[in-house]
DNA sequence: ATGTGTGTTGAC
DNA sequence: TCAACACACATG
């Protein structure tokens, strides 16, 4: 694997790279005169003869950027600066085709040459941006995954705002990228003295690795948080209640973020090789106005520099981030408290 | 044992 | 830049 050496230069900058002159996009593929019989070894056979040739050859791909494999499985890889990029292998072909279409775009801009993909331009904004926000390795990352298609169903669902975050500067944001798991709003007894969190149970069964049998006592997971510090909570099933809790050092955030009922937690993994966990919190809403909370379009301001504009728009993912500017000055949390009090 | 993806080469 | 080919080595 050589994702690692992937440079990191056209992210943000409009895109630079023309189009070869006389090619129009899309390739459209040709026609089906290979015919791929079963898996493993390819038999090609010669439409016109009639004649069946076993051959050792391996069936060509009618799209760009598709090699076959030896088990009849199709490799997708794309060219950038003398060096071959994998994108992983795929049971279809067409399959193979879009991951490099995917991969063509991130790398080449939406001009590039593809096999399929101006189809629908319409909706393709949304990918557009996801593709920006993304660096080349975490494309690449998820193609060889198979997880594209699902992590920009999630970016679709979470593109509420333009709050969304800026994109990389040096191709740094490989170890940061994350995928959403899920959100919680905390009930009472959630930050109340029974110290724990409820994590609803179509969640737990879906994103956390707690098996039953597995392990009665629970596990340790450590969260970080937006301001990077890291948060170690118990994890475990309470047979009681018949629910999966955090629990041991849980009651420690709820302090320090002073969370309130009807806060929102919200859980992301990374969705690189690493599988970080992380863990982040926005107001109930903000819009309410609850008491000692900032306003709707408020500059918050510390020592005298703006640090944070409060959303007019309501809830979004920025509004924990408060406490993050102040953790990142140093502040013990119970100044911090004080300072948001006062503003 | 199987399959992936790298090393390598030569064409475009 | 690109794909064809062979096969080292990762994976289970």
């Amino acid at each position: 694997m050589d994702i690692s050496s992937i440079d990191e230069s056209t992210t943000s900058d409009s895109i630079s790279i023309t189009p070869p002159p006389s090619k129009s996009p899309p390739l459209k593929p040709p026609p089906n005169s290979l015919c791929r019989v079963g898996s493993g070894a390819s038999v090609i056979i010669d439409a016109e003869i009639g004649v069946e040739a076993e051959s050792r050859k391996l069936p060509s791909s009618r799209f760009k950027g598709v090699v076959p494999q030896p088990n009849g499985r199709w490799g997708a890889q794309i060219y950038e600066k003398h060096q071959r990029v994998w994108l992983g292998t795929f049971n279809e072909e067409e399959e193979a085709a879009r991951a490099y279409d995917t991969a063509a775009q991130r790398f080449r801009g939406r001009d590039a040459v593809t096999n399929f993909k101006p189809l629908s331009e319409n909706e393709d904004e949304v990918e557009a941006a996801f593709l920006s926000t993304h660096s080349k390795a975490e494309i690449v990352d998820m193609l060889r995954k198979h997880t594209y298609g699902d992590e920009l169903e999630q970016s679709r669902k979470n593109y509420g705002g333009k709050n969304r975050a800026p994109a990389e500067n040096g191709g740094d944001t490989a170890a940061r990228a994350r995928g959403q798991l899920f959100e919680k709003a905390v009930t009472p007894s959630d930050v109340g003295k029974l110290n724990r969190l409820v994590i609803p149970k179509q969640h737990t069964e879906k994103h956390f690795p707690l098996q039953s049998g597995n392990n009665s006592k629970g596990v340790l997971l450590n969260f970080e948080d937006s301001g990077g510090k890291v948060w170690r909570f118990r994890y475990s099933y309470w047979n009681s209640s018949q629910s999966y809790v955090l629990t041991k050092g849980w009651s420690r955030f709820v302090k320090e973020k002073n969370l309130r009922a009807g806060d929102v937690v919200s859980f992301q993994r990374s969705t690189g090789p690493d599988k970080q966990l992380y863990i982040d919190w926005k107001s109930r809403s903000i819009t309410n106005g609850v008491s000692g909370r900032a306003q709707p379009g408020q500059m918050v301001r510390l020592f005298g520099v703006n640090i944070f504009e409060v959303p007019r728009n309501g809830v979004d993912s920025c509004s924990g981030k408060r406490m993050i500017e102040m953790e990142i000055l140093g502040l013990h949390s119970s100044k911090k408290q004080r300072v948001i009090n006062a503003l």
